[in-house]
DNA sequence: AACCAACGTTGGTGATGCCAACGTAGCACG
DNA sequence: CGTGCTACGTTGGCATCACCAACGTTGGTT
């Protein structure tokens, strides 16, 4: 279209892996821009759904559902709850852990997250019909489980 | 399958932007890999690639064409030129750009690097037939053109 | 001549994803 | 019982990718 701008060379553009990094990394700028009119970012989003779908958890499980690295962990549910969005207390059953739980405004905030993650994927995906958004999601899902369960 | 080992929410993980996500950064994880056994990284790659392909660019030209910011470009372009895979030369036609051009070495290395990203492919889509794999590109690029012609 | 735009460069910032090390605490084995 | 292995939370660090602001130099336009 525009001389002056010429896109990627081609030996880019059509490789796959080069295809998942853009649209990745343009799903991550859109859900970006909606984190940050809550003031958050995927760490916390992340933490938030884990913990608004399964319930409290201690740091270690909760990293290991959110693939997130337990020294992330801790600054990440340090912002939370400097916020009074989770709270953290030490577990009676075993004083190693901390049992991190959700506060009526963390669940307030984990819906509201959500709704943003939806409009999000909207935005992402319309180009794409219905029976296509399935396909993309079912190739996706199983080159994930291909490369999960190894 | 692992009480002990739990997924993502399922909330995440059936959301094409955390699909998205994953298998990128999987994805990325190969090609890292595969760059390592060259002692180099993405951005090398994507320079290499797009001089091999298009020939010898200024350096605002390549970030151009790689989504690479020009800051970055000055970096990436320092560490290929001390190992002598690129040439950094004056344009004489607007001295306010450089020429970059790959050498022999670096036509060389961009050429094992592509060989490289091709292994990575194959490993990344091992579990998708040829028809699948084509429909996801399809599916990818529709996104990232839709995306980026706004 | 005055202005504005483009270029290369320097020097930041932030998000994400890792890894190593430490002290504390639970657990299993002898 | 103690000894040793493992898990946990925490601190601190590192690398990559992506972006932005500012500066001086150079080209082009008016």
């Amino acid at each position: 279209m525009d001389a002056t701008a010429p896109q990627s060379p081609a030996g880019l553009r059509t490789t796959p892996s080069w295809l998942l990094n853009q649209t990745a990394s343009h799903a991550g700028r859109l859900l970006a821009e909606g984190f940050a009119a809550h003031d958050l970012r995927g760490y916390h989003y992340r933490l938030l759904a884990a913990l608004a779908e399964d319930g409290p958890a201690s740091q270690a499980d909760l990293g290991r559902r959110c693939g997130i690295d337990r020294s992330d962990v801790v600054a990440a549910v340090n912002d939370l709850a400097g916020r009074g969005l989770v709270i953290r207390a030490p577990d009676p059953a075993d004083r190693r852990r901390n049992v991190i739980s959700l506060t009526d405004t963390g669940a307030d905030e984990a819906h509201r997250m959500t709704d943003t993650v939806t409009r999000v994927q909207d935005d992402l995906l319309a180009p794409l019909s219905t029976a296509e958004r399935a396909e993309l999601t079912r190739l996706l899902t199983r080159l994930l489980d291909h490369h999960t369960r190894r």
